[in-house]
DNA sequence: CCAAGCTATTGAACCTTTTGGATAAAAAAA
DNA sequence: TTTTTTTATCCAAAAGGTTCAATAGCTTGG
C-alpha cells in the first residue's frame, strides 16, 4: 500500500505539494504536478481514506438505512439519493435494519462514531435507540418516508394519514364496510399512520364496528397467517387494505390458495407502488409515493444540514396518487 | 464529540488505559475499570472510526456490491453475509453497481484505500476495472455468485452452464424445439455461462438453427421491448428461458399484455427463484440458487483471506435445482 | 530483609493525511 | 541594483486512536 510519503519521496518533493497536488492543484506548478501525476499513476496510489478523514473531519460518506435489501419500494429512492449524492460529492453505502439485527449499539456507533458525514433513514427509530439520543446529537441526521412525533428528526415523505384514509374512503365509496388493514413493517411509524388514517376513515363512515385490523409484516410467511386470520374473522371482510405492496401481493397470492377471488369475492389495496404492483394477477390498486423525489429531496437536505444550516423539525410533505388497478371493485353483493 | 483524552483526564488516568479497557477490559484492574466505565457512559463516548482504523489499519468492515437494491434475489445473500459477517466481528454496508453509476474510479478508491476490511462483489467486475488491478491486489476480495475467467478471484457459485443446460433439456424433453434465451444483467459473467448452456444444449439436439438469443436486461422496460423482439421473431418460440427471474417475471406480465397463453402458447422458465416467482400467475418455473449457503461460504472465505490464508483462485460450486412450476409445459400442438 | 517476579499503569512513538505559517525563489516595482 | 510582491514549496503540528517498552507498586521466596 503506498502511501503519501513514498510518492513525496519518489516524486523528489514534499508530502504538502502532493497533498495539494491532490486537493488544489492549481496550487502547485505545472513542471510539479506532472512529476506528481506520473508517480501516483505508477504507484496507482490512492490515499488512505481513514488518515483523509481523521485529518479533515469528513468521510464523503452517506449511510442510508433500509429495513430490507431486496424490498423493491427502496430501489427508487437508493438511486435518486445516489445520483443527488454525488453531484454533492458524496458516496452512498446502504445498511440493512433487518428485524432488529441493526442492535442499539450499532446505532449508536454509527451515530457517534463520524463513520459518515450524514445518514439517511428510511425506518423509524427504535424506541431504544431514540432514547439513548435524545439529548444528545452527532452525525446528521434525515428521515425518508418515515417519522418519529415524540424525537422529531428532519424528514421528506407523504402524509401518510391522509393517503391512508382516501384509500379506505374509496373502499367506502366502492360499497365496501367491512374492511381489514393488514399492517406492514412492524415499528414503521408510516404504517401506524396508515393504520390512524384507515381507522379515522371507518370512523367517519359510521363503520368503526365493521373494521378489523390484522399485524401483517413484510414475508410470504407473515402474509400466509395474516390471510388465515383474516378469512376465519368473524367480520368476514370484503375488502382489505395492506400497509405495504409487498403484503399486499403475499395477500393476494394467499387469497388464491384459498380459491377467495379477487376483486370480487375481496378487493386488495396496497401501499407503495412497487413495480411489481402492475405485474400481479390481477393487478393491484395501490397508493404511488414519489419515492424518487423523495430520495432527491432528503439528500437535498441533509448535504444543507452538513453545510451548517439548521433544518431541525423541518417536514417536508410530498404528494401521494391513489392508482386505481384491477384488485378493487364494489363488493359482490351476497 | 467526547475523544478518548478527554475520557483519561475525566477518569484520571492515561489514554492508554483507556484504550486498553476497550480492547482488553481483562487487562485493567476492577477499580480503575469502573470508573472508566462510568465516565464513558456519561459522556457517550464512541472512539472515532477513522482514528482507530488508521492506526489499527483495521475498518471491521465488509462492502457487498451488488447491481441493485431492491434486486429480491440479493435479500437472503446479504442476510446470510451479515450474520456470518456479526460472528466474525464484522459490519456490512451494501453498494449497489447499478448501471455502470458505479465508476472505475470508485471501485479503484474502493479497492485500494483501504475503506474496508474486505470486499464481496455480487457483480463482475467491468473490463476497464479488470484491466486496471489486474497485477495489484489492494483490499481482499471474493465473488459471491459470480466469477470472471480471465482474471481470476476467489468464488462462490453453481454451475451456471450446467444449471442453464438442464433448464433448457427440461424444455426440449417437454418436446420445445423452438426455444430463446433472454439474457439478464449486461456484464454479468454468471448470464454469459447460461448463455453458453443454453447453446450447448440446444447444439446437443440439434436444434442450434431453432435457438433465439434476445438481450433482455433487468428492468421491465427491457422486458417489454425483449418481448416485443420476441414475438415477432421469424422462428416463433414456443418457450423462453430467461437469464433471471426479475426479466422472467417481466415477460410474463407481457405475454399477458399481448394475450398470450402462459404455458399453452410459450413456456417460461426464469432463473433464481426469488420469492416472487411463486407469486406469479403461472407460478413461475426455474432454477434455485443455494443463496443463504453462498452468502455464508462467501463470508468464511473472505474472512479467512483476511486472516492471511492463501485462496487465490479458490472456487467453491454448490448445487442448483431445477423447480417446476406452472409456467412450463408441452408446447400446444398447432 | 532483599532480590525476583507479577500486575497495573504510563509515556511516547506511530498510523497517514491536511493545513497554516515560514521560507525560498522568482517576478515586479522602485 | 535593491526592495516589494507574488508564487511555489516545505516544515511541523495537528487529528484520535493503538501498542510497545518502561516504570512503579506489590507480593513471594529464600
Amino acid at each position: 500500500m503506498t502511501t503519501i510519503k513514498e510518492v513525496a519521496d519518489l516524486a523528489g518533493v514534499s508530502i504538502a505539494t502532493v497533498s495539494r497536488f491532490l486537493n488544489n492543484p492549481d496550487l502547485v506548478s505545472n513542471k510539479t504536478r506532472q512529476k506528481v501525476e506520473k508517480v501516483i499513476t505508477q504507484t496507482k496510489f490512492v490515499p488512505s481514506t481513514s488518515a483523509k478523514s481523521l485529518r479533515s473531519g469528513k468521510t464523503g460518506l452517506i449511510i442510508v438505512v433500509i429495513p430490507r435489501i431486496g424490498d423493491a419500494f427502496y430501489d427508487g429512492i437508493i438511486q435518486s439519493i445516489s445520483k443527488q449524492a454525488k453531484t454533492k460529492g458524496y458516496n452512498i453505502l446502504v445498511k440493512e435494519a433487518l428485524f432488529s439485527s441493526f442492535e442499539l449499539d450499532d446505532y449508536l456507533a454509527m451515530i457517534n462514531s463520524k463513520q459518515a458525514d450524514g445518514i439517511i433513514l428510511c425506518v423509524s427509530l427504535p424506541q431504544k435507540v431514540r432514547d439513548a439520543i435524545k439529548s444528545y446529537h452527532g452525525t446528521p441526521i434525515v428521515m425518508a418516508c418515515e417519522a418519529n412525533d415524540d424525537f422529531p428528526l428532519p424528514n421528506v415523505r407523504i402524509d401518510n394519514f391522509l393517503a391512508a384514509k382516501e384509500a379506505t374512503d374509496y373502499l367506502i365509496q366502492l360499497g365496501h364496510q367491512r374492511i381489514a388493514y393488514i399492517s406492514g413493517y412492524d415499528n414503521s411509524s408510516a404504517d401506524k399512520q396508515r393504520e390512524a388514517g384507515f381507522s379515522q376513515a371507518m370512523m367517519e363512515a359510521g363503520l368503526s364496528e365493521k373494521k378489523l385490523i390484522i399485524r401483517g409484516g413484510s414475508t410470504l410467511e407473515d402474509a400466509r397467517t395474516a390471510t388465515e386470520e383474516l378469512l376465519k374473522s368473524p367480520i368476514k371482510p370484503t375488502a382489505s387494505f395492506c400497509g405495504n405492496d409487498e403484503m399486499a401481493i403475499g395477500v393476494l397470492h394467499e387469497l388464491k390458495a384459498n380459491n377467495i377471488q379477487v376483486p370480487d369475492d375481496m378487493s386488495v389495496i396496497g401501499f407503495d407502488n412497487i413495480r411489481y404492483a402492475e405485474m400481479t394477477t390481477p393487478t393491484l390498486t395501490t397508493i404511488s409515493q414519489p419515492n424518487r423525489d423523495i430520495g432527491t429531496l432528503t439528500m437535498d437536505i441533509l448535504s444543507e444540514i452538513i453545510d451548517g444550516l439548521d433544518k431541525s423539525n423541518h417536514t417536508e410533505v410530498l404528494a401521494h396518487k391513489l392508482i386505481i388497478r384491477q384488485s378493487t371493485s364494489t363488493p359482490r353483493v351476497s
